[in-house]
DNA sequence: CGACCTTATTGGAACTCTTTCAACTGCAAT
DNA sequence: ATTGCAGTTGAAAGAGTTCCAATAAGGTCG
């Protein structure tokens, strides 16, 4: 049952039957009670892809992946993230579409879903500290949003983003307050703006206490538990070694707390953890007291407001650019606790790094600094 | 630019430069060359959805997505079987269409992405035991593919299963032989298909060597670490308690060994594990000799096969239906070993149950039983 | 040589729904 | 009698593909 048959049954031109059904004004009320019941009736459904085509709309947002070695679709936050873009999105009607590309087509993919009219906007996960991709989002001219930011992008884009910087340096104050000085941090890839920024948090903090950071202390690479193990058994061999591990994803901490099990150690006592926690819903931070002292933002909450914003610049494109950057609270847990004596091992080659109170004057923080937000 | 821009630009039919552009052979070849170096020249590119409405083909594969507090989306299997899917509609051509929608409106969804032609087929995702949705599908006479069965339908439709009672019923053998007797199950949700067919495997297994299975070393729910933790800590302070636990994800597992970890044990020692695993990018089942023994099957790989198997229905659905049961094959990992008296608790209250081969007959293991298929 | 057929190539029109613009009716106001 | 207005309604355009029809050129047969 299309239109036209409708049209024809009804003796009514197949305009006021589309304005009737859509809910315009116009139309008479017999007439529009007359159309509706049949409409039933007949159990009359508008085709989608003539309505796009009417319309100019077609009620989905587009989301490029690429089909890489790295396979980004396939981390852990991007479930949760969908889950929130999805819900925001099914609420107003609108699908999502997921083109899934191999690498070198990535570029091209976003244009080509926007000049075929695919999707009304797009969204785009893991900006690089350097990403071609928001030139060429800018370029096309279609609405779109970035999860996250990029250093060194600089024309107006909307975005929305968390604190990184702020979240890593609070994290290790935290961890200095309580007398830990070898601080390391298995973070995300460091190519990756995110993860960019909470290295730049995390050395901005030792730096202000006098602790210059250590190589050796840190990681950059893909986060998961068995990469968190091994990054920290390999650590733990290490003369001296940290007391105290900072992680990017609850997946590492875990790994960091096998490995930390695994040698003999306890957690919170002998050596520490924080991890940054996205809140996903497989991999609950949960407990009473949360098991992990964490940086916690719920990345499905940034899908949904993600959604949100790039609906309102579908709606109203001369509203943008939107951007927003949460704050994260740290959310103290378990796993941390003051340094202790037990975490050093007793067959300690050379002597281990002494805290001491930086004396000099810190490195200033400043709170303007680009990177600090 | 579209088509009938170049159509007066180069003084040609519509019709003649889309089957140029298309491909069709009775093109004359200076025509089609003139036509494809203006195309190029002006960057044509076809609406798509014009085209949709043209071909009646949306090249699209359609999902729906229960907006449900169980949030099926966010489960760490669905990204990637959705990887795995993706992957292969992307090398063809097709894109991925979700529809988040609420419980209520979950089955009526189905019928709209059908009916109103915004998906060429659709992937269904854990069916329950009994579950209407396949009955829906069918009605709607829309090519699709159902990632899992179930067991309480018996139409004829396409699926693609993992043989998960047979997975079960062979990691419980595994620790039986190890000379475990109380053996504990942490399952997934038992209405779902999978944790039912599961706990079937576990509990044949059990009774064919006379072991009656007890409730309260049996667990059905989310599969997440805490759940797990949870549920192994409960179950530790039984008397007598399991000496081995068979979770249903990694994830789980991981709970298990953290919960033994925090009682003292040892994994591989004093207790044993065996898992399933969906051999997932972030959480990979990793060393030499794997972590956990497990069952394991790649759901990216089944994701793949999914959606060629979808995409072979869409383009010759007399095809149908496509059926595939796969094997399991059976890991040994570090986190097996003999029972050992050391998981005893000294403090035992009630006398453990002792292991006793089987006398009586065993339950008959009927290979033909459609549970154990 | 004219009529007819074959082959190669091209064009018209239908398909689908929405929305702009135009049109119509009846009534009131001028 | 004419104009204006409000309340309704309809025609047509818009997109790309494909079935069907049409054209032209060349060849064949009587």
């Amino acid at each position: 049952m299309n239109l036209k048959d409708l049209s024809s049954i009804l003796g009514i031109s197949q305009t006021t039957i589309s304005r009737a059904l859509n809910g315009y004004p116009e139309v008479n009320k017999d007439t529009r009670t007359r159309i509706l019941e049949a409409a039933k009736k007949f159990n009359y459904k508008p085709n989608l892809n003539a309505t796009r085509l009417a319309t100019g709309r077609s009620m989905a947002i587009g989301h490029v992946i690429p089909l890489s070695a790295k396979g980004e679709m396939v981390n852990p936050v991007f479930s949760d993230f969908f889950a929130g873009v999805g819900e925001a999105c099914g609420r107003q009607g609108y699908d999502l579409l997921l083109s899934v590309v191999d690498d070198k087509d990535h570029k091209r993919a976003y244009r080509e879903l926007a000049e075929r009219g695919a999707v009304d906007g797009l969204i785009m996960q893991f900006p690089a500290v350097t990403d071609l991709r928001i030139k060429i989002l800018n370029e096309i001219g279609m609405p779109f949003v970035v999860h996250g930011r990029s250093l060194n992008e600089s024309s107006n884009y909307s975005w929305l983003d968390i604190n990184n910087t702020a979240a890593f340096h609070r994290a290790t104050n935290h961890l200095l307050d309580q007398g830990h000085t070898r601080i390391a941090l298995i973070n995300g890839d460091e190519s990756l703006d995110f993860a960019a920024r909470r290295k730049k948090g995390y050395e901005s903090a030792l730096l202000e206490r006098g602790i210059m950071p250590k190589p050796e202390f840190m990681r950059s690479g893909r986060m998961t538990e068995s990469s968190g193990q091994v990054a920290a058994s390999e650590m733990m061999r290490l003369r001296p070694c940290p007391t105290a591990y900072l992680t990017s994803s609850i997946l590492s901490a875990i790994g960091v707390r096998q490995a930390v099990h695994e040698a003999g150690f306890s957690i919170g006592h002998d050596i520490s953890i924080v991890t940054h926690d996205d809140d996903l819903s497989y991999l609950k931070n949960s407990g009473e007291v949360p098991q992990f002292t964490a940086t916690r933002s719920s990345v499905r909450d940034a899908g949904r407001r993600c959604a949100d914003i790039l609906l309102e610049l579908i709606r109203n494109p001369a509203s943008g650019p939107i951007c927003e950057l949460w704050e994260v609270e740290l959310l103290v847990g378990e796993s941390t606790g003051a340094k202790s004596e037990a975490s050093e091992p007793s067959e300690t080659g050379e002597p281990s790094l002494p805290f001491r109170k930086s004396q000099q004057k810190p490195a200033a923080f400043n709170i303007e600094d680009p990177l600090m937000q």
